[in-house]
RNA sequence: UGGGGCGUCGCCAAGCGGCUAGGCACCGGGUUUUGAUCCCGGCAUACGCAGGUUCGAAUCCUGCCGCCCCAGCCA
């Protein structure tokens, strides 16, 4: 990375990590892994752990590879990997040449299991799904032993070699972990390791298998073959970590990584639920993973959010184990600060008015100089052309000031057209249904770059040259839901009915300075007073599409409100 | 009624026995050709509750209370 990291964020990871180091665990040597499973698009609870695994590797100059838990074929695929290493890369993080997949490991996974089985601590079992949750147990009463706990060694060895040879039907038997049906922790209730999909092909291995190896078995492994050190994952596999540790004690395996847990980001009216992701893209909810509204990384990318203010996101959330919820705010600020100090401004009128000058000369063209920063002379200067007639919009001009701080254009009043001169609104024009069309002004030739004479005008208006401009479709967002927590109330999918469907507001009409004419997508800007933009990929309209990825901050709208 | 976690300001979050960091939000004020940015100041009983140990506890002990996770051949 090359942005400069000031102060490292620490947690209670880093301290667990620090303490390592200092008393020479792993020799010193800090691993870590991003895991996701190719099964949907990441989304910002995703950039927590990426930030995290990744950051603590550079950091501590360790590794962080990226591995594709991808053992259950049915619901993954190979446009998701696609998507999921752009992601990474786009969120500015690199895993060189360590990226691996489970399926990697099919080959040894299977050994291990085949060693497990021979030290008498894995059998094969033939009861229906069914059965084997009635045997189980509940929550407050142990399980039963399946009766086909005590197999020989030998006999499931057979059947163990028969079931990868397909000689069974999916859900005929599965590979269980020989552990203890009467523990407190569910997990250890001799968990299925291997169970048998015929009829998938698998996005690495094709069809080579046909029993695939269950995550509690596989990752742990996965982790032990690569030499990962802290295995960082988030807390509903609290209760696995010992399962974690039960196949890497028992099994003969090298290194024994660490697993640690932290809380998932939970962020306030959005979800961050692949399962829930999934369904709004399959509902027709948003116009797909990369909707600008969704919190997957895809739809922060077209939206306009900045992989620097992602990741500084991520530094101030921190890392701990406590529940959490946090404000939009914080992620908005997050992008304000970064686009504040890197966007070009510009000129954008989003709700167009006519404005007609009456003493400029007709057919009269001038170029104006103007700063492509207010703070940062290097980012130069842009020509914008001043004309007759101009668009300002509709919300800058009242007929008369609703209280003595509005500063903006009134009937008889004065206000500056930014980067040019002060004019004054002389009359009105309104259509047959009493609706404001068009305004007749007059400008001050001598407040161009200085202040008028013997009057102050407070105001400053955005405007763009009426024949100069550029017409263009504008996408504004809102949040897409309209509770602050509309993932909670468990799985019964009510979280549509929280939907806001005032999440989109397009706009149509809109007119931008000249020099927004042919930017390219992903070019971001501040449209001075209304907020930060980039131009959307989208050109089916023939109109070019900017997506509004934050207003700036609004102090007036406050005053508004209180005002009433 | 089993097991595993969590509970410090509105939201995050430091802290690990000795004046409760910081960020966001919010509230004032200043600068300003963006009501933006920037700058200054404020947020004086916020450590879930109740006991206990201690000269001293958010930090240690005990007991409560509240919330979350676990009964997939998902991850």
């Amino acid at each position: 990375m090359s942005e400069e990291t000031p102060t490292k964020p620490n947690n209670f990871i880093r301290t667990i990590i620090d303490a390592d180091i200092a008393s020479g665990k792993h020799q010193g040597r800090v691993a870590t892994r991003f895991p996701p499973e190719p099964n949907g698009y990441l989304h910002i609870g995703h950039a927590k752990s990426i930030c995290l695994n990744f950051g603590i590797a550079l950091d501590y100059h360790g590794t962080c590879n990226l591995r594709f838990d991808d053992t259950n074929p049915h619901k993954e695929n190979a446009g998701f990997v696609e998507a999921i290493k752009s992601d990474v890369r786009w969120l500015g993080y690199d895993w060189g040449d360590r990226l691996f997949y489970a399926s990697d490991y099919f080959q040894r996974l299977y050994d291990y299991a085949v060693e497990l089985i021979n030290k008498g601590k894995a059998y094969v079992c033939d009861l229906t799904p069914e059965q084997t949750r009635e045997y189980r147990g509940t929550l407050t009463e142990p399980g039963r032993n399946s009766p086909f706990r005590d197999r020989s060694v030998e006999e499931n060895l057979d059947l163990f070699a028969r079931m990868r040879a397909g000689e069974f039907q999916d859900g005929e038997k599965i590979l269980r972990a020989k552990i203890d049906m009467a523990a407190s922790n569910m997990n250890l209730r001799d968990p299925a390791i291997y169970r048998i999909r015929h009829g998938v092909v698998h996005h690495q291995t094709g069809e080579a298998w046909c029993i695939y190896p269950m995550y509690d078995f596989t990752h742990c492994l996965s982790d032990a073959i690569e030499g990962i050190t802290h295995s960082l994952c988030t807390l509903e596999f609290e209760d696995h970590r010992p399962l974690y540790d039960w196949f890497l004690d028992t099994l003969d395996v090298e290194h024994h990584p660490q697993q640690i847990e932290f809380s998932r980001l939970e962020l306030e009216y959005t979800i961050t639920s692949k399962r829930k992701l999934t369904q709004l893209v399959d509902e027709g909810h948003v116009e797909g993973w990369d909707d600008p509204r969704m919190p997957t990384l895809a739809g922060m990318r077209r939206r306009g959010y900045t992989p620097a203010s992602i990741r500084d996101f991520c530094d101030r959330i921190g890392v701990t184990k406590s529940t959490n919820n946090v404000e939009m705010s914080v992620l908005e600020n997050c992008v304000r600060e970064d686009l504040n100090r890197c966007a070009p401004r510009r000129l954008a009128v989003l709700h167009p008015l006519k404005v007609v000058l009456e003493n400029y000369p007709d057919g009269q063209e001038e170029i104006l100089q103007a700063a492509n920063h207010p703070q940062d002379e290097a980012m130069g200067t842009r020509e914008i052309p001043f004309t007759r007639e101009l668009y300002i919009d509709r919300e800058d001009f009242l007929e008369v000031a609703p209280n003595k701080k509005f500063k903006r254009l009134v009937s008889g009043g004065e206000v500056r057209l930014r980067n040019a001169y002060v004019i004054r609104c002389d009359e009105v024009i309104k259509d047959g249904n009493g609706e404001i069309i068009e305004l007749r002004c007059s400008y001050d030739p001598d407040t161009l770059s200085k202040n008028p004479e013997g009057r102050k005008v407070k105001g400053v208006i955005h405007w763009v040259s009426a024949p100069h401009a550029v017409k263009a479709e504008v996408r504004l967002y809102d949040r897409l839901f309209n509770q602050p927590n509309p993932g909670a109330g468990g799985e019964g999918g009510a979280f549509t009915d929280h939907l806001n469907p005032d999440s989109l507001l397009t706009l149509t009409d809109c007119r931008l300075e000249p020099s927004l004419q042919d930017v390219e997508p992903g070019a971001f800007f501040q449209f001075e007073r209304e907020g930060y933009f980039c131009r959307d990929p989208d050109r089916s309209h023939g109109l070019p599409v900017f997506n509004r990825t934050v207003t700036l901050r609004d102090s007036w709208a406050k005053i508004e409100k209180k005002g009433g």
